[in-house]
DNA sequence: AGCACGCCGACT
DNA sequence: GTCGGCGTGCTC
């Protein structure tokens, strides 16, 4: 076998073929880490299959090196990896590479690197002063500056290409104004200490009947996959945490995914003082070094359990027993930015690959898994009360349309019930949450009679408003329409503009409520790191009184004192234009209510809405999850949407509006043209964000009945349609989010 | 993605 | 006259 197969972290879709040197040839490995020449430079790559074949017509390389004395990835997760580039259509290399610690993608930045960082802070600009020390020296003057702009660099990487640099950063150290290190700044960054509830000693009867098959399952050293859906508040952790010990206590290993982990810091928590030193906690917040540490960790044995966020499902874990997946139905498993795999279910594809036992969990399990379960594919167990016999939070849906509006509120902020809910609430000394979808761009038109969106009669989804062109669109299938000034399903009603967001919210309870403690949690409120887990732990420790915020404040935290939850405008998320929409809302206010009343003193929600009536409101109210999957599903059925259907989102952009959508049509004629009759192509539409970074983007949305049509053409796309190289075209395969 | 080559504007 | 902008093309 002279010849190996490497992976390589470029965006090309191929793997790249070179030749063993006599020394590598004998003791190479499937899955290990190499040094190999790539035109000019040099690269990191992952050896993927061993050969005796040369290929035709390429001039062939050597491997440089090996440079990890083992596999980083294992024969079994390696396949899982290849597998999954063929599905999602991205680059083998890129996928192997996402699955590993950034250390490796590259080969500047070895382990064990020398790091620059500078000693002090040290002024800039005034290079003229005598004083500068720097005056005289435009070298390390410049050394500086770049020192400045990032936190740590590393000595080759800083003096390369520049020979002068290493004598002018020697001067820089014995002046005292930087310092060279072996290793990376602080390893463990401390977390917020969050108050954990007290252990559970013994489990409900409905606890120990879900754990049972799992544990049987994992004694039996055999795939198999399991859909907990257990109400809010009815101990899936516990569960959970059990079956991890059962896996631990045999020296298997696990995996534990949660969608956002510094939105689960008790979670993470209630895991670190089960299983102490066994666990490695892996999350987008560690530093490249820290990362490092503990794949390190899991890979050599030293710990057992990997919890952490999407990419966690690739932990290097050698005997996996367990794989759970917390709040399964969350979109986060699955962004469509970058490479947009979808964490959920290679979840179910490495367990059955390593033949470990998958637990899928959530109070409001998506649609696809609901349906697997009923298909039988996954085992289901449900957890259908609260622990401790705590009754589910009372709902209380405001109608909106029949609220007099006080001129200077015409944004439906408060409602006189809920204003005076959250008045006794505070009274009593106790917390609540006010939430808020808000989607920034994405306002809709509503009729302010029937209290319904204007949708879209191609897709029936909601038609979202475009400020500045003052129209109406589709984001599915592309259709502009002015805006009306009679709703065009009642005939009467006024229209009206939605926008409403977090920021007016807080200022309009601290006006109404002066004198209580509100922070505020959405994206813009928490850029920094470690400023979600600040709030959080402020509001768990009673230290703010109300905490209004987008989706964040809906994952499952518990924090007992927290007796009412405000939904603001429910109809924000029902009309989102999405085919999710329902199911989504039904998820978030499910979710968001089951925040309310974890502690003794009970709970209450109040939902906001213009549409009461609407079912999906109304079956949230009546916590009637499965009649509301079973009516959903029927619709999808009808509307040829997932899990019936398979979806293929396509986005193409190019600097020029004109060039982007002749391509992107060119694209789409491929699939209308060789696809079979049951194959539909919406689009091409531009994008919800056409203009992005100086380029226009479009996309269009393909359904089909199986994967392998939507496979044979995406390929069929690429290789007929030339694009030039300022254009660049994104595949997502099952998309979750079509924003 | 990098990194080269290659052809046109403002500076020692 | 050069330094340097980013368009285009290639990487076993």
């Amino acid at each position: 076998m002279p010849y190996a197969h490497i992976a390589i972290a470029v965006p090309l879709g191929n793997l790249f073929t070179y030749e063993l040197p006599p020394d590598i040839a004998g003791t190479i490995r499937c899955g290990q880490l190499v040094e190999v020449p790539f035109g000019k430079r040099r690269q990191t790559g992952l050896v993927v299959s061993l050969s005796s074949t040369p290929p035709a017509e390429v001039q062939l390389k050597p491997i440089a090196k090996l440079l990890e004395p083992e596999p980083l990835v294992s024969a079994s997760l390696l396949k899982v990896l290849l597998w999954a580039a063929e599905y999602y259509l991205v680059p083998p290399g890129e996928m192997i590479f996402t699955a590993l610690p950034p250390v490796f993608r590259r080969h500047t930045r070895k382990r064990g690197a020398k790091n620059v960082r500078l000693a002090r802070a040290v002024p800039g600009g005034d290079r003229t002063a005598d004083r500068d020390p720097l005056r005289r020296s435009p070298v390390q003057a410049r050394l500086l500056d770049r020192l400045r702009r990032s936190t740590e660099w590393n000595v080759a990487e800083l003096c390369r290409g520049d020979p002068t640099a290493r004598s002018a950063l020697t001067a820089l150290v014995k002046k005292g104004l930087v310092v060279i290190e072996q290793r990376a700044t602080a390893r463990s960054p401390i977390a917020p200490q969050m108050p954990s509830p007290p252990p559970i000693h013994s489990l409900t009867e409905a606890q120990t009947k879900a754990l049972g098959p799992i544990e049987q399952a994992i004694g039996q050293r055999q795939f198999a996959a399991f859909l907990l859906h257990g109400v809010t508040g009815s101990g899936k952790t516990e569960i959970y945490l059990r079956a991890i010990a059962r896996a631990v206590e045999s020296g298997r290993g696990a995996i534990l995914l949660v969608p956002e982990i510094s939105l689960t810091p008790q979670l993470v928590a209630r895991v670190r003082s089960r299983f102490s030193e066994h666990v490695a906690v892996l999350h987008s917040g560690l530093s490249g070094g820290e990362r490092l540490d503990e794949w390190r960790r899991l890979q050599r044995g030293e710990a057992l359990v990997a919890v952490g966020a999407r990419s966690a499902v690739f932990a290097p874990i050698r005997d996996l027993a367990l794989l759970v997946v917390d709040e399964e139905h969350d979109p986060s498993y699955k962004q469509s930015e970058r490479l947009p795999y979808h964490a959920r279910d290679l979840a179910i594809l490495r367990g059955r690959e390593e033949h470990a036992v998958v637990v899928l969990g959530s109070a409001t399990p998506s649609l696809e898994s609901m349906q697997h379960a009923y298909t039988g594919r996954y085992g289901l167990l449900t957890l259908g009360e609260r622990v401790e016999q705590r009754p589910l939070p009372e709902i209380e849906v405001v109608d909106l349309k029949h609220i007099t509006l006080h001129p200077d509120e015409r944004d439906h902020t408060l409602s006189p019930r809920l204003a005076e809910l959250l008045a006794q609430t505070l009274d009593r000394r106790e917390q609540a949450i006010l939430f808020l979808n808000r989607r920034g761009y994405s306002s809709f038109a509503l009729c302010q009679d029937c209290g319904e969106a204007i949708r879209c009669d191609n897709c029936s989804v909601a038609l979202v408003h475009h400020l500045k062109e003052q129209s109406l669109r589709c984001h599915y299938c592309g259709q502009i329409l002015p805006i009306p000034t009679r709703c065009p399903r009642c005939t009467v009603g006024r229209v009206s503009l939605f926008g409403l967001g977090t920021e007016k919210v807080e200022a309009e309870v601290a006006r109404r409520f002066p004198g209580i403690r509100i922070a505020r949690l959405d994206s813009d409120a928490v850029a920094g790191r470690g400023v979600i887990e600040g709030i959080m732990s402020r509001f768990a420790h009673q230290e703010v009184d109300v905490v209004v915020g987008t989706q964040m404040v809906t994952k499952g935290h518990d924090i007992p004192n927290v007796t009412l939850v405000g939904v603001l405008l429910a109809d924000l998320s029902l009309h989102l234009p999405d085919f999710r929409a329902t199911e989504r809302t039904f998820q978030l206010l499910t979710q968001v209510a089951g925040r309310s009343g974890r502690g003794i003193q009970g709970g209450r929600v109040v939902i906001q809405t213009f549409m009461p009536q609407h079912e999906t409101i109304v079956l949230t109210r009546e916590h009637r999850f499965d009649e509301f999957v079973r009516r959903e599903l029927t619709r999808r059925k009808a509307l040829g949407y997932p899990p019936f259907r398979r979806l293929l989102l396509i986005r193409l952009s190019h600097p020029e509006a004109a060039h982007g959508l002749r391509l992107a049509r060119a694209i789409a004629d491929v699939f209308r043209r060789g696809g079979s009759a049951a194959l539909q192509v919406l689009g091409p539409a531009p994008a919800p964000l056409q203009r992005l970074r100086g380029r226009y983007r479009f996309q269009m949305l393909i359904k089909a009945r199986g994967i392998e049509e939507l496979h044979r053409l995406a390929r069929l796309a690429s290789t007929t349609v030339q694009l030039p190289s300022n254009a660049r075209i994104i595949f997502d395969m099952d998309p979750q989010d079509m924003l």
